[in-house]
DNA sequence: GAGCCGAATTAGACTCAGTCCAGAATTGGG
DNA sequence: CCCAATTCTGGACTGAGTCTAATTCGGCTC
């Protein structure tokens, strides 16, 4: 799966979002490295050449991305957030000592037990993460 | 169970935890609710009739409490880490809309599928967090 | 191409959870 | 009662994330 600039203006457009050059960039920043970002990193990534994109615009933006459904939030670590461009089911392993985090397909995780939720509450997902240290 | 003076100061010793004043007030404040309090509603609770305890000792304790595996620290909010008297193996429901988070029992959850780890790697504990929306 | 309008972007000030620090207070063992 | 070690403190600081008011962009019409 290769992410041209127009595959990526054509993902951004099937999901409602007007495509701008820093909504390009920083979906470039996402999607072409498929890893977990923080948004201090995706500032980072994008201004790498010259400064191009504010913080603002950055937050903005994936937050933007988020609502729209196009990449997922991960709360693992305290300080900061992570953003997965991976919307397919799955779960995360939480590297306690350096901080990596990576992914496991869903489809192969069984849970059971879960009980009725109340009335009119709707699950919104469920987030499995394994906390792992080395040694 | 009730949590008096003297059963919190047997707790703090049994897990190796000088007990000040401060220390058992923070820890009444947990122990005594059984809820999940964020730092800053310790920090609310404790100084509500007089100011008794400053920031800095709310989070060196709390801290200290989770380090000596008194309590359990919960990450499902971008925005503030959630401190949980219950170290009973449990899990989480949070509602979205209203931040609330409710206990689920372990011992009726069961997951299966996971992966096996790298070489050198030891599970610390494994979240499962459901997440819950109105409507 | 010129002019217009709403949407998007920006710099920088701001907020707020959490940390750090260096001095002050408390504690407990002798 | 004394002293050293531990704990506590206020206040300055940090860094992620938000807000705001002003500017720029991009698409449209003529």
């Amino acid at each position: 799966m290769s992410y041209t600039r127009d595959a990526l203006v054509e993902m951004l457009r099937h999901h409602d979002i007007n495509p701008t050059h820093q909504r390009i960039e920083i979906a470039h920043a996402l999607f072409a490295r498929g890893e977990h970002l923080s948004a201090d990193q995706v500032l980072a990534i994008v201004n790498d050449r010259h400064s191009e994109t504010s913080k603002a615009t950055v937050y903005n933006t994936l937050n933007l991305f988020l609502e729209k459904k196009l990449i997922r939030e991960v709360i693992v670590d305290p300080n900061k957030v992570f953003y997965d461009p991976n919307t397919e089911p799955h779960h995360h392993i939480y590297n306690v000592d350096n901080g990596e985090l990576t992914d496991i397909d869903a489809s192969r995780i069984e849970v059971s037990g879960l009980p009725q939720l109340p009335d009119g509450m709707v699950t919104d997902g469920v987030d499995i993460i394994v906390r792992v240290r080395s040694r």
